[in-house]
RNA sequence: GGGUCGUUAGCUCAGUCGGUAGAGCAGCUGGCUUUUAACCAGUUGGUCGAAAGUUCGAAUCUUUCACGACCCA
């Protein structure tokens, strides 16, 4: 590796300082060494040794050897105290020019925040009873070339915190919280499958044919090949393909990316666990729903009660169950039921209600509409809602006694819509003939349209046993979870519009 | 796509009626051996998001553009 030398003249000087130390290390053989080896994070000692008094941690001689970033430095002549942070917390540490000798205290000085150094010395309590590192030896690990956000303030500009992510979980506390809370929540979810003996798989991102959701695809070219491939709008397909071969629960969590418009709830691509199980029907995953986010709120935040944006959620109580017109009806109360059975009666109410009208919608798109439009974001409590119209569900079986509507719901929690399920339709002429429905439309000019799928026709030909399935959005439940008002906030690298030079 | 707001030093922010750029932190120099956003003294640092316009004069007024935040569709 050659380095590049910026010229030092065209740096602010700040950067200029910082490159000078560099260069000085340089000299001296000591930038960028790699043979610090620490024993300890921060957190392993810190709990049990906080409690000691200085006298007891004297008796105890407890020395130790961590490592991290300087985030605060206080010099007071021969004496000072930074304070270091790993990736399990921030401790402090004490360096005497009388300990560590007068050359490398001397060099010590000119170290910035923002640093990486590595300290090893015993612990014991400052006056005002601080737990502390009396360091016996400090090396300068990484010499860091930019000066930190405000060691006060923190980063608060939304934009740097979400292009430069690694600035936003240097300073900000609650950022870091925010990705290990995710983190828990998809490593309980994957727990709470596989003790129900779900199988983890993984299908493929990119598809020939697009499937499994009404979304408008990604397209992408595969060179060798010469053909157009899509990015997935929904593992679906696959996974009930996987039932048909006779993997009868299994799971899949995973990326999903939808060309649509960018929002406080939506990022391209975004975070979905799909499940499928046979021979179990969509209220027996209302039922394994429920409890998923009970144990998971326990599991994750100690406790079924969360608050979100002002909202008291409980995951304690029986989730409430409404059907489409039921739940119309109820944030509707001057409606009466028969005004929602035919087409001309519920667009007046769209009119009366100055709602726009969505063009060429039957009575079902009618009523999921009036549903997203007047109710939905009054669904704060975890409810499902069930009996979606056959036109708006390509993918799931009808119901048995109303064949206008199918045996699915959608869970609502915050306002929002966190996951969908239904019985599977395992009828292979049935589904063929809703591909069919679906090809017209997108003829009609419906980017969302789904693709005529023949081989996943083929499959279903040879017998899939009845299935319930579900998908529910990761990201969502995170931003639940850490109180998070925009999708952004819960997804690492958000994806932004490349900003001109 | 429409509306509102924002963009000033590395970070957090002021900036009056249009009169030529400010603070705190960070940096640099000096002092200080148990500090807590350490403190004290001194000091450096700016294409005011970009471009055009109005004006004797623009961070400030106008227009366009870029990026972001929030709301709406």
């Amino acid at each position: 590796m050659t380095t590049q030398e910026t010229p030092v003249e065209n740096l602010s000087e700040l950067l200029a300082a910082r490159r000078e130390k560099l260069e000085v290390l340089r000299q001296k053989g000591l930038a960028y060494p790699n043979h610090f080896k620490r024993e300890q994070l921060i957190s392993d000692f810190f709990e049990a040794y906080q409690a000691l008094d200085d006298a007891q941690l004297a008796e105890a001689h407890k020395t130790v050897k961590i490592a991290g970033r300087i985030m605060l430095k206080r010099v007071m002549g021969k004496a000072s105290f930074i304070h270091i942070q790993d990736m399990s917390g921030r401790m402090q540490v004490y360096l005497a020019k009388d300990q560590l000798g007068e050359e490398v205290y001397e060099d010590f000085k000119h170290w910035d925040v923002g640093d990486i150094v590595g300290v090893s010395g015993a612990l014991f309590k400052t006056k005002t009873g601080e737990l502390t590192v009396k360091a016996a030896e400090v090396v300068l690990l990484t010499k860091s070339l930019r000066p930190l956000p405000d060691k006060f303030h923190g980063l608060s500009d939304q934009e740097t915190r979400y292009r430069q992510r690694y600035l936003d979980l240097m300073v900000n506390e609650e950022t870091r919280k925010t990705f290990i809370i995710r983190s828990k929540i998809v490593s309980f979810i994957r727990q709470f499958l596989e003790n129900r003996a779900f199988l983890e798989v993984e299908t493929p991102m990119m598809h020939v044919i697009p499937g499994g959701a009404t979304a408008r695809p990604f397209t992408t070219h595969h060179h060798a090949l010469d053909m157009p491939l899509f990015l997935r709008v929904a593992p679906e397909l696959y996974l009930k393909r996987l039932v048909v071969g006779g993997f009868e629960k299994v799971f899949e969590i995973n990326r999903n990316f939808r060309n649509e418009g960018l929002s406080t709830r939506h990022n391209p691509e975004f975070t979905m666990i799909e499940f499928y199980q046979a021979y179990a029907d969509y209220k027996d995953l209302m039922d394994l729903s429920e409890a998923l986010f009970r144990e998971l709120s326990l599991a994750v935040m100690g406790t079924t009660e969360i608050e979100y944006q002002g909202h008291k959620i409980d995951f304690g109580k029986p989730f409430a169950r409404f059907t489409i017109p039921e739940v119309i009806l109820h944030y509707n109360p001057e409606l009466k039921a028969e005004q929602l059975n035919d087409v001309e009666s519920i667009k007046q109410i769209f009119k009366a209600k100055k709602l726009a009208i969505p063009e060429k919608a039957g009575l079902g798109k009618l009523q999921v509409e009036l549903f997203e439009q007047t109710a939905e974001h009054l669904l704060i409590q975890p409810t499902f809602i069930t009996e979606y119209p056959v036109e708006v569900s390509p993918l799931a079986r009808c119901n048995d006694v109303h064949h206008q509507i199918t045996d699915r719901f959608e869970l609502f929690i915050g306002g929002r819509e966190v996951a969908n399920g239904f019985s599977e339709l395992n009828d292979a002429d049935d589904q063929a003939a809703r591909f069919k429905k679906q090809v017209e439309q997108k003829d009609a000019g419906d980017h969302e349209a789904m693709h005529y799928d023949a081989d996943y026709i083929t499959a279903l030909e040879y017998g899939m046993p009845p299935t319930a399935g579900e998908g529910i959005g990761i990201d969502r439940v995170a931003m639940l979870f850490t109180n998070s008002p925009s999708i952004r906030d819960v997804i690492l690298f958000p994806h932004m519009r490349p900003k001109e030079e």
